[in-house]
DNA sequence: TTCATCCAGACAAACGTTTGTCTTGTAAGT
DNA sequence: ACTTACAAGACAAACGTTTGTCTGGATGAA
């Protein structure tokens, strides 16, 4: 009986102000009053109780839409994003959506594919919809907008864009410098495809770091990412290449740790052992790095904690905070695991026919 | 310039039709009808083409909010998901992004990390927020909603609530007939988590399965999932454990890939090779089974696939469908890959001390 | 009694749309 | 010249809230 009852409120639509003010003889503005606490308004204690038995009763939903379009506030974020499934944006999302939540903004979620007519077009219709602010993760945004956004992974500087990004040099120095220190002078390198923000970037510390180290980047040993995947299949075809063009090498800085996934296993299939014969660095310390076999060495990118600084400092910027950072760089941190070992001799015998 | 203008231009505020329409000397439904393009309304083609040269110049965009309110159509669904970083919540989450987005709708998602009091928060205020309709991933629905629901490996038959489901009698047939077929008769079986929405289903299948096949599933070689993880540390302990027991076993039925991952390190860092030793069998077929070492052996669910289905069924139950099924299942489907063997002499010998 | 005060709540306008109805002005038909 | 008809657009109400102002009545003080 009074689980029925239960049952049967839960499948009614909330009722609307003025429904619950009719039934209780007020006007819908007292109502809103009462449930909204207003302060200066006097209204004695045993209406304020009636009001919001009735409330109950109803089941009553405000509607965010009317309130929205009365107070111009909508708690609500846009969220831009090429891709939903892959592991790298969803932690950054993940991040995200703990901090936008916790306090009480919703978010609307579009991704694009990289596509630019998508890009330009998906934060007007945002805004239409309501989003006080934007959050673009890994997002080529080509000019300013008339809200504020924060990017991560962002490479283009924008007025009115803050920028949460990883620190790229800080982040070279470490896997450089780890391979360094094993004794690796032979290294091969991926570089992430055109359309990912953090790839200039990265590549740029590369260079940047190797140089000091007298590290040379021999141009045979680069190779490039092209295809959109999400998969290792992205890093596997390009390692092949690096196989056949028959230079030496002990050891491959990967673009992610996806990728790296397929560099080993293409590594594997050519008959070469991981890290015996060749080592190979990830990048974003991904879940699944620790569990794979060998353990993938990488940087550890903390995605949840940029995702959570990127809410953070829009919803400070929706407050009127107007010193916010022009860019906000977090630090990476060294994960050694597995895949990395002093240079392997096979490798380097392969290499000398 | 024209750069400089675009700029600015893409800086401004959205204009209301108010402002459009004492721009143009009309009177703002005149230019709402026009750039709806409203059928049956005499409005010369000259005053037309100024209305939207206006609305052009003015970068007009209108403001879904308030036409949500008077249309009393929002485009806007609600998605409730455990967590927003696992594998498995965001292949379905892509699956239904891409298909509201190519209908027009967006979407408004909400973790709540099965948390009951959330589950039963969410709903609530996302219809506050708009939302036509509900898709709930892997979430313990407790009672009807009034508003159209698909869930998406829900176990629950709850009115107005249409359950997108894998098939698992037909996934059990698939992982154990596969294994007996291979010769396996021990077999250890990992439950999954209370909490998750799959668990009992996919036990009472197989269950019934290995009843029908004769096989014992003694209640020594189950153990049972309990964190709330989306690492393989998941399965790690319980595999621990079940070697603790020592009952002989020559396969493990995993509840899925992720937990499959966690259980082939315990077998390797317990010395015992997979599948040379104990064949391992995996379950979802993530992006990265494929990619693992060894390739896992696992039951494919159509997870995007999954949630496209969600979505449509969704859409049109709010296009007014009434006949729309109470159970969708979808096909699983068996991939052999590197995990699994005939059963191996060392785990029976282990097992006969 | 006569103000002034204050309480409780009503009233109205506004947010930005959409849509049904009404009004003008002009052109065509008789 | 007088309806009739239609084209072009204005007008108003409505969606469900919020918020500033206003009012009627009760209460208190002088």
């Amino acid at each position: 009986m009074s689980a029925r009852k239960k049952e049967d409120e839960a499948r009614e639509k909330p009722a609307s102000l003025k429904i619950l003010a009719d039934y209780l003889g007020l006007c819908p503005a007292t109502v809103s009053v009462v449930l909204n606490d207003v302060p200066g308004r006097s209204i004695p204690q045993k209406t304020r109780d009636r009001v919001r038995a009735a409330a109950r009763k109803f089941n009553y939903q405000p509607s965010l839409l009317a309130r929205s379009l009365r107070k111009k506030r909508t708690f609500t974020i846009g969220v831009l994003v090429p891709e939903l499934s892959d592991g790298y944006h969803t932690m950054v999302m993940s991040g995200i959506g703990d901090h936008l939540m916790r306090e009480g903004y919703f978010y609307l979620s579009a991704h694009h594919r990289h596509k630019p007519d998508m890009i330009e077009e998906y934060p007007r219709i945002l805004m239409g919809r309501g989003a006080e602010g934007l959050i673009a993760i890994d997002t080529a945004l080509s000019h300013p907008l008339p809200l504020p956004v924060v990017a991560v992974a962002g490479h283009q500087k924008i007025a009115g864009v803050t920028n949460v990004v990883l620190d790229h040099l800080r982040a070279a120095e470490l896997s450089l410098g780890h391979l360094y220190q094993l004794g690796h002078r032979h290294i091969a390198f991926m570089r992430g495809q055109p359309f990912s923000a953090d790839s200039d970037d990265r590549w740029s510390s590369i260079v940047a770091v190797a140089r000091k180290l007298n590290i040379e980047i021999k141009p045979d040993l680069v190779v490039q990412l092209e295809r959109d995947l999400t998969s290792p299949e992205l890093g596997y075809p390009v390692v092949q290449q690096l196989l056949q063009s028959n230079q030496r090498f002990t050891a491959i800085v990967s673009f992610n740790d996806i990728a790296a996934i397929g560099a080993i296993r293409a590594l594997r299939d050519a008959n070469l052992g991981v890290p015996d014969d060749v080592s190979v660095f990830g990048f974003d310390d991904i879940n699944l790095s620790a569990y794979h076999n060998p353990r993938i060495t990488t940087i550890r990118q903390p995605l949840r904690g940029m995702g959570e600084t990127a809410a953070r400092i829009l919803l400070q910027r929706l407050q009127g905070f107007k010193n916010y950072p022009q860019e906000l760089a977090v630090p990476p941190e060294l994960i050694i695991r597995e895949t990395t070992a002093p240079p392997g001799k096979r490798a380097l015998r392969r290499a000398r026919p």
